[in-house]
DNA sequence: GCAACTTTGTTCCTGGGTTCACAAGACCCT
DNA sequence: AGGGTCTTGTGAACCCAGGAACAAAGTTGC
């Protein structure tokens, strides 16, 4: 299993570079294929197919191959695609080749689990700054920072040079952090605050939201376990009855 | 705007309940229209358009009269939404009027953070065990409760009938800890830890991939900050052209 | 009761994503 | 060199979701 394999270079590819067009779904995915590709080279493993690659990743063979040929045609008919050569292709596309400090603001049980999770450091993103309003936690020391006050945020961004910001406040602080963060140049935020943030255009935003996957689960566990789907006339009366008032 | 609205109840209705087909997407969406619902009766406010809700839930008007009326007719054409006959509506179709016993596996960071994770509580989601593999741990006091230890978990899950499993190991005992909460009778597990699980079809199963969500920021952030996207001949050419045209 | 107005529920259309299926290409063996 | 075998990359069909636009239905004012 360890043929050597032809590995294609840039120069032998020079109009197949990403053509700008990469599906939102696809970039998605990266991650996922990255995180298989890591799982491989631990493995020893040196060549792969789409078939094999998609299972470990989870997702169909043809997804996968498609995937891939919006970045570019990394892969040899017949063989399949080098490892350590898709993994590179793949980190530099998504940007993980370069260093992305983080703020993270809000250092409660959230951001001090953020603050600590070795996936971060793992990939690239490296927590530079912790921000709390709170002067009771400022000077404390977690995941081996010192904690700031919430004043010193606009300094920081600017000194360290920070483009990503994560947000652990509590719902009610969190437009208000937001709009600091943009204000201070942060171009793209990480919220995990069960709220709606307004941002401009141009930063970007995604959301974690914690409760609202566990009632997605609910909603499928509900019905999986006899859930009364419909109502009795009974229940029906008893319901109206209580909205009535 | 207290003006009394005709409530619309079940017999009223009796053809447009749920029938059995919410798209994936729509379900994705209904917990955002509670959270934007309960603000609503916070605001006092009893009656609400689709355009309001829509606004405050941050989606398009359209698309919310669509996903609402998948189950059913609830809401009165040049009135609007009643906001409590509306929230307890789908708080039944979601399954939040039940309560559910939840375990959480992985005492650590992001275990104790969820553990303490106020949006839980406040969504019939009820954290009734805590579980971790760490003898250091087991016994200890968190959010109330006393950490077990893993050897326990089956039964803790058939004594306290927990249908919801939370996931928040290191990535190397993830699928484990899975297979042993499926045999204890787990049927929805939600997986924060970086790794792809698998589980029998007839188990629901969600992940929340911090890190995932990053690389994806990543990705556009790249691409906003001067990043060398190297055009080919044949791409610069077309670019000149479309500057010219 | 009737006309003007408001807002829902739905229809139609468009676009993106997923999947199948296969042609194009690369390797291997004789 | 040439057939056989493998796997990628992609063309085409299908499905689902989003959005605009409108008819249906209810409310308000006279």
């Amino acid at each position: 299993m360890t043929r050597r394999t032809r590995v294609p270079h840039e120069a032998a590819h020079p109009d197949t570079t990403p053509i700008r067009g990469v599906p939102e779904a696809t970039v998605a995915r990266l991650p996922l294929y990255l995180r298989a590709l890591a799982a491989l080279v631990d493995r020893g493993v040196d060549t792969v197919s789409s078939e094999e690659l998609a299972e470990s990743a989870g997702v169909n063979s043809a997804k996968l191959r498609k995937d891939l040929s919006h970045l570019g045609s990394y892969g040899t008919r017949g063989v399949g695609y080098d490892v350590n050569y898709l993994r590179r292709q793949i980190s530099r596309e998504v940007g993980l080749t370069q260093d992305w400090p983080v703020v993270i603001v809000g250092i409660g049980n959230l951001g001090q689990a953020l603050a600590n999770y070795a996936g971060f450091a793992s990939r690239g993103f490296r927590v530079a700054a912790l921000v709390d309003a709170d002067p009771a936690l400022t000077g404390k020391q977690v995941a081996g920072l010192t904690v700031q006050h919430t004043d010193d945020l606009e300094r920081l961004v600017a000194q360290l040079s920070i483009a990503i910001g994560v947000i652990a406040t509590p719902a009610v602080a969190a437009q208000q952090v937001c709009d600091r963060l943009v204000a201070a140049g942060v171009t793209s935020i990480l919220n995990f605050a069960p709220t709606l943030l307004h941002v401009p255009e141009q930063v970007g935003l995604r959301k974690v939201d914690l409760s609202i996957e566990l009632q997605i689960l609910a909603y499928h566990e509900q019905r999986r376990s006899g859930a009364p789907l419909a109502l009795t006339a009974e229940q029906a009366a008893e319901l109206a009855q209580a909205v009535r008032g």
